[in-house]
DNA sequence: TAATAACCTACTGTTTTAGTCAATTATTAT
DNA sequence: ATAATAATTGACTAAAACAGTAGGTTATTA
């Protein structure tokens, strides 16, 4: 998988228009300036996550960013793949480029990780994000996962 | 984090030295044969998986490379570590690069990130890793994680 | 009609990745 | 002794990805 400042910049924008969106969208001015990320990056951002129906936009003065969905309807994974458009760990896609029989001896193993990163990221949505934001300093926030005991289960 | 295909080259390699040494230590040239791994990247590798105490080395013909402990007491996080330097997601490593105050917005999700995925990989050992390719094609292999329940708890 | 702000495309410097190449040192078999 | 083997070391490199910059266009509101 990659996880890169894209990913965590696109994450922590979306957190600041869900912070910040009352009346008015939320410019990408305004985010570049609290968070100190560069305005035509935000830019390039926020193209992909517009294409992929997370956020709409409002052009003009007065314009700007409005998260489109219900913040619980929005995960993390949801956000970075958008963005990196890939979140992969296999890196031998469908077993194309292991000389012997079929797929690579530890593919499973990646599969496998891959699937608990997803599991993770996807269980944690904006509207979770908000919350802890919200309840900083005011004692101790535990990020819920949605079960327990799945464990990873590989058919040879 | 960074999993890149040096980590997994790493990771394959060990599995083949775990798989083949016998009375013999398995030759770098034999694992780039048969993993189709270039040896001199082989070699990089090598040094660093030495260096970190993962395999030990012997000159000379007849020699190569051994596995210098018990293979239930190596994971696949240490391998990876030792050869790629860092398994972190966090990347504001101590507070540094957020102008606000301390650690930015989503410095917790990326630590518990982070721990979920060390969590797995120090849980699936050399030795889970040779008995699944041994039972490969014998039906079902489960992972086994650790315990269960262990949610990400953030202090604020 | 002027300001605002999204939108789009192309370009760029730096770092990382995934190696290659060439040489050296230690060990064993002949 | 010496030749072959195999680890060990260090420097170098092409290509890709990352992290932006720059400059312009379009739509909307005051």
């Amino acid at each position: 998988m990659r996880l890169t400042t894209k990913g965590r910049f696109a994450v922590t924008a979306m957190l600041d228009i869900a912070l910040y969106e009352a009346d008015k969208p939320v410019t990408l001015a305004g985010i570049s300036e609290r968070q100190s990320i560069s305005l035509s990056y935000l830019e390039q951002l926020f193209s992909r996550l517009r294409k992929q129906g997370l956020v709409s936009s409002v052009r003009g003065p007065g314009g700007g960013y409005r998260i489109a969905k219900a913040h619980h309807d929005i995960s993390v994974s949801d956000i970075i793949t958008a963005v990196d458009e890939q979140i992969d760990a296999t890196q031998c896609g469908g077993n194309e480029n292991c000389h012997d029989e079929g797929r690579c001896m530890t593919h499973e193993l990646w599969a496998s990780l891959n699937g608990k990163i997803l599991e993770y990221l996807s269980g944690v949505s904006l509207a979770d994000m908000v919350d802890m934001q919200r309840n900083k300093g005011a004692g101790t926030v535990v990020f819920s996962p949605k079960k327990c005991g799945s464990e990873a289960t590989i058919a040879a």
